[in-house]
DNA sequence: ATAAAAAACTAATAATTGTTAGTTTTGCCC
DNA sequence: GGGCAAAACTAACAATTATTAGTTTTTTAT
């Protein structure tokens, strides 16, 4: 029927990956069927295939866009001389950003990897670890510096990570608190704790 | 080929749904089909219509009990006279207990519920908002009486909820640190913060 | 305007899905 | 050990799935 619309310096595979994003957040990878997102985007299903490899292909494209974009900037905090606690802030900002900035990406790639295939599954995986052990590396120089309480720091790196994913459940409130409040508020309280 | 085995006191159909939320946890709802399941209990697809009524059941199943237990708790709490910033501690720990001796099930309740169909998908979220809720309440609470520094309660709440839930991540790292050392630093973490 | 390339279409594929109907086997009670 | 209910089985269903082959339309470049 329609052709797919593009915009200025956006391929139409990309067109198809952030609409798959869309669809995939709300109703998950597998519920979404090559005819459904082939709909939303005004075309039959097998003109999908004109300009990406499968389904498959969709999931991997935005796991690792994702991954790669935390990678690169765990790099950068890591080669600046900040003190350990202002990267620890950093790092809690720049994850508020990106996920409110690339919602449907970052959920789909937080909740649907399970559904990538090997090699691409393992090498998600891999990713992911390095970047939890970079974290765990941070928190244990805070603690050497005596900039942090000494606390296990797996821990500590688990609580933050899962903060700032919870935001993937913001949307609701989004009317009532400023961006800003929120990424103030929740930095505050993982650094700081919420006690008087 | 085989027959489902039963202990005492567990009905066949708790059975197949505590079977169903171990499947359900690694492979998501939508990945799992019947023969799978009835495969993974030694039994034909069809003979597992004799103890349910669809797979949709299932998920309901693992939902709302999951559900009801939280709001059982929040309402124990919310009758007692402790102190607000013991209360939540107490909830703090109750996540936790739950989330590591429940594990297959609050994992699904968690991820799966977009699967529930209605009416059972609005009746789980209104369970779930009426929860978020009387948390805000209590840490509204707590600014009053002075025990819990001016933050906003939307965003601490976000926070905690999104903390504990992070603990199912936490199997990997099961080997090397005990519940109890979890339990102590991820509470005070997210009561007093990580800074010296 | 026309030829070539890109991208849409229709039709069809084999596999898998949840579930039903009907039948046979199993386990228990007297 | 005969009868009855519970629960297994086999066979089959209609629907949906991702994907392909082959064809036609649209866009682009000259």
């Amino acid at each position: 029927m329609a052709k797919i619309l593009t915009q200025k310096n956006i391929t139409k595979k990309e067109v198809i990956i952030q609409k798959a994003a869309l669809l995939f957040k709300t109703k998950s990878y597998r519920s979404v069927s090559m005819r459904e997102l082939a709909d939303a985007l005004g075309v039959e299903a097998p003109s999908l295939y004109n300009h990406i490899l499968s389904k498959s292909e969709l999931l991997q494209e935005i796991c690792f866009k994702v991954g790669n974009k935390f990678t690169v900037q765990i790099e950068m905090i890591e080669s600046s001389t900040a003190p350990t606690v202002s990267k620890i802030e950093t790092i809690i900002r720049f994850h508020i950003k990106t996920m409110l900035e690339n919602f449907d990406e970052v959920f789909v790639a937080n909740h649907e990897w399970k559904h990538l295939q090997e090699p691409y599954l393992g090498d998600f995986l891999s990713i992911r670890r390095n970047y939890e052990k970079s974290l765990v590396s941070l928190i244990e120089t805070g603690i050497q510096k005596n900039e942090i309480k000494k606390i296990n720091p797996y821990v500590a790196v688990l609580t933050i990570l899962s903060a700032v994913r919870g935001l993937e459940f913001w949307q609701r409130n989004k009317k009532n608190i400023s961006q800003q409040v929120l990424e103030d508020d929740m930095v505050n309280h993982l650094l700081n704790g919420i006690v008087n």
